[in-house]
Parts: structure tokens; C-alpha cells; sequence
DNA sequence: ACTGTGACACTGG
DNA sequence: ACCAGTGCCACAG
């Protein structure tokens, strides 16, 4: 039997992990990645992961439009690691039919809203 | 068990 | 086009 399976915030590894899938000049957004993860209302809880992750590609999430949502001298370091990769901005976004990565599947089936 | 949190998404002015 | 307000929802303490 299992001594002990981490059956801890199913959804915060399921959203590291669907990050993690986004290759190297690509981009994603919150709302996109959260419903990748199987959970589309959760996409507040995805900045939430990426401050509790490490090692994850933070750069590569924008905000909906390829907008750069972190503040501050963050924000124009993300710009700079995301240049670094090859992704183009059109003024102060990114053009996402051009870069958006679009996940294979989500993992499990989505939460959809109640009718 | 309850409350606060969060690098959001969306709508209206 | 931009800004402000509102709704959202699982997680952590």
C-alpha cells in the first residue's frame, strides 16, 4: 500500500505542472493555464503557484491579451527573459496568436460551470 | 470552521 | 484605448 500519497492542493501541482509544459519561447495565460489544469475559474490561484513554485518558467505567463500583469521592476524582467526567448512585443503586449502555446489536453475533465 | 488572499478575467463608463 | 469596480474560487493560517 501507499505509506503516503500527498493528496495536498491537487490543483497547485496540477497548475506547476501544466506550466511547466509551456516550451521555451511560448507563453500562456492565467486563465488558460488554470483551465488547462482542469480548473478555468481558477486563475487567480496561478500566481498563487508560481510564488509557491520554484523553478517554474514564471516569464512565460502573461494575464488575458499577452499582457504583463506583475508590477514593478518584475514586470520589465519578465519582458527582458521573454525578448531573451524570441517573443515579440506589440507595445505592451504579446501578440498571443502568435506565441500562445496551446496545451494538448486537459488532464482531466474540466470543471464546467453549473447551468 | 471561518476569513483573508491573490503576478486574474471580464464588463461598463 | 484606458481605468475602476465586480465576480471568481481553491488554498493557507
Amino acid at each position: 500500500m501507499v505509506p503516503k500519497p500527498p493528496p495536498k492542493a491537487p490543483l497547485t501541482a496540477a497548475i506547476a505542472s501544466v506550466i511547466r509544459q509551456i516550451p521555451r519561447g511560448r507563453v500562456s495565460t492565467y486563465g488558460a493555464i488554470a483551465a488547462a489544469a482542469g480548473y478555468p475559474r481558477c486563475a487567480r490561484h496561478v500566481s498563487k503557484v508560481l510564488n509557491q513554485v520554484p523553478g517554474l518558467p514564471w516569464q512565460r505567463v502573461l494575464g488575458s491579451g499577452g499582457r504583463i500583469s506583475l508590477p514593478g521592476e518584475y514586470g520589465f524582467e519578465q519582458r527582458f527573459q521573454l525578448e531573451a526567448e524570441g517573443v515579440r512585443f506589440k507595445g505592451r503586449r504579446v501578440d498571443l496568436a502568435t506565441f500562445e502555446y496551446h496545451f494538448p489536453r486537459t488532464p482531466r475533465g474540466a470543471l464546467r460551470r453549473r447551468p
